[in-house]
Parts: structure tokens; C-alpha cells; sequence
DNA sequence: ATAGGCGCCTGCTGGC
DNA sequence: TGCCAGCAGGCGCCTA
């Protein structure tokens, strides 16, 4: 579900409400998610001061004063909230953080259970995980060079380069159809097929759709909502994703729906063509790469 | 080595 | 009204 512009604003939400704050009590209700609670950490998280909360990619990172790291991923329907202790516990509530202010718990739900909580001893086992587990950098300020790299040696299509958080972490299925409407581009040609022009759009479309999301604090279509429990605004602003049908906002043309990389992508069959003529007209004696049709 | 498919879970929606 | 198929913001594992 929550994908970067959901998972900042969780994070923005929560700074003011818990930094500075001490964990009193942990309550593990069913600790079998998809990562595993193991019963030490809550002994390690008691008596704990939150010093900082940041995101990388869609993980959430709580720092502890003792430089321990609780690490956090919504998954699909994952809700990380501050929310006050007299509030009732809803259903599929897995954890819950009593604080040294009591009028106030860090509550951590999820329907589905295909998010998680991990604790690390430090920031140093924390660094290691991401580098293990091969995840890109943030999609802000990329390298134009990194990224042309990346895009010219994959042989899939845009879609599932983007949502490959190995190239850039954090974008998932509603930015990847937004960011590809915003630069024009078909979600199922062949990323290696791109031109420098071409590519450089869609590095800055994806800079922009998730910048215009996180001024919206997200999208809230049925789960998802802020650390402050607030759902978000962009689901009223989608050009394409979840608009099958519907008339695209440039055009006019009807969005279409296309199963890519096992995910439903929407697009305007009129404004994100499958082959970009004009491109290759341009380039005359270059090389024709129209690896899709 | 890469890329696609499937499974993990629960809940909701739409068609019959 | 009930039943069932299909679908959903993610990701890791398996296979070809």
C-alpha cells in the first residue's frame, strides 16, 4: 500500500508526537508477521528514548538513544500511528508502544500482515540490511548518469524497473503509473529502449508526482492513514491509476488497463504511446532500438 | 544473471 | 440474499 509519499508523511506525522518520548511497555499481540517478533526485543526497546524518526524507501527508522534502530514496513495495509491510550484497540492491532507519556501509544496495525517490525542493535547492522537486501537510492536528486545506467540495461519495461527498489526505493504501483502518465511514457516499452531525453523525463516525473503526493500526504484509498491517523488527499488528484475507462485529463482518450510485472497499469493509450516514432525519426542513423511494439 | 510468476493474508466489490 | 471470482498500496522465493 503505503508507498513513499504515505510512508514520509507517517513519518512526519509521528516526529512531533513521539520524539523525545520513552517506551514504557511493549504489547506483542500476534507476533508471527511478516518478520518474525522475537521476544528479547521487547526487553532491549523498554526504558528506551525515541530520538529521531526517518524513512528510507518505504521502511520507516525509529532511533533509539542507545543507537538501537526499530525498523518498520506497512506493507500493503500497515498503519503506524500515535494515537491516545483511551482510544479503542481496533481489530488486527499487532503492537502496541506504551509511553512516558501515557495519554499517548504508538500503535502499529495491519490487516493484511505482509508488514513488519525488525529491531537492529545499531545503525551500522541497520546500513548492513539495506545493502543486503540491494536497496537503491532515494528517488530525489538521482544521478542522470546512475540512472540512464540503470534504465539502459534493463531489458524489462518502465513499470517493473520502477518498481524495482533496487534502481530507486520507494516508488510503487500508483507512482509508477502517475510518474510514467506525467513523462509520457508507456508503461510496457523496453527501459533500455529509452533515449537520454526520454529518460531524463521520466527521472523528473517521478521527483514530481511524488512531491505533488507528499504536499497531498498521500493516497488513501481503503487502508492507508497517516501517523496522526488523518487519511491522505491524493486519491482525488490520480491522472491515470485506478481511472480505467475514464477520460485522461490531457486528451480526453479513455485510460486503459494492462496487467505489467503481475501489476495492474493504467495509461492513456493516446498521450503514452508504445512507440515513440517522433523519437526515432529524429535520430536517423542511430540505432533502432524498438525493443517493444 | 535476469525476469516473470506465485504465494503470502484479509476484506471488499461486482456479477450472477 | 448468498456465493464466488477477482482485485487491492508490497515483497521474497522459486523457476526458467
Amino acid at each position: 500500500m503505503p508507498e513513499l509519499p504515505e510512508v514520509e508523511t507517517v513519518v512526519r506525522d509521528l516526529r512531533p508526537l513521539l520524539i523525545g518520548r520513552r517506551i514504557r511497555r511493549v504489547w506483542v499481540g500476534r507476533p508471527a508477521l511478516r518478520t518474525p517478533w522475537k521476544a528479547v526485543w521487547t526487553r532491549r526497546l523498554v526504558d528506551r528514548r525515541i530520538e529521531t524518526i526517518r524513512r528510507r524507501g518505504k521502511w520507516i527508522v525509529v532511533e533509539l538513544d542507545d543507537g538501537q534502530r526499530l525498523v518498520v514496513h506497512l506493507g500493503m495495509t500497515g498503519q503506524l500511528t500515535g494515537t491516545p491510550a483511551a482510544a479503542p484497540i481496533e481489530d488486527h492491532t499487532h503492537r502496541i508502544f506504551d509511553l512516558d507519556d501515557a495519554s499517548i501509544q504508538l500503535r502499529f496495525r495491519d490487516v493484511r500482515r505482509f508488514g513488519g517490525l525488525a529491531l537492529f542493535a545499531d545503525e551500522k547492522s541497520l546500513a548492513g540490511f539495506f545493502v543486503s537486501s540491494g536497496l537503491g537510492p532515494e528517488p530525489f536528486g538521482l544521478d542522470p548518469y546512475y540512472w540512464r545506467r540503470r534504465l539502459g540495461s534493463a531489458k524489462r519495461c518502465l513499470k517493473a524497473v520502477l518498481l524495482d527498489q533496487t534502481v530507486a526505493a520507494g516508488v510503487g504501483n500508483i507512482y509508477a503509473d502517475e510518474a510514467l502518465f506525467e513523462a509520457r511514457l508507456h508503461p510496457g516499452r523496453i527501459a533500455a529502449a529509452l533515449s537520454a531525453a526520454e529518460a531524463g523525463r521520466l527521472r523528473r516525473a517521478v521527483e514530481t508526482v511524488l512531491n505533488r503526493a507528499i504536499e497531498r500526504r498521500g493516497s488513501s484509498i481503503r487502508n492507508y492513514v497517516g501517523g496522526s491517523g488523518l487519511r491522505g488527499e491524493m486519491q482525488n488528484e490520480f491522472r491515470v491509476y485506478s481511472r480505467t475507462g475514464q477520460p485522461c485529463p490531457r486528451c480526453g482518450a479513455p485510460i486503459e488497463r494492462l496487467r505489467l510485472a503481475g501489476r495492474s497499469s493504467h495509461f492513456c493509450p493516446a498521450c503514452q504511446k508504445s512507440c515513440q516514432l517522433s523519437a526515432i525519426s529524429r535520430r536517423p542513423g542511430g540505432r533502432q532500438r524498438m525493443a517493444d511494439s
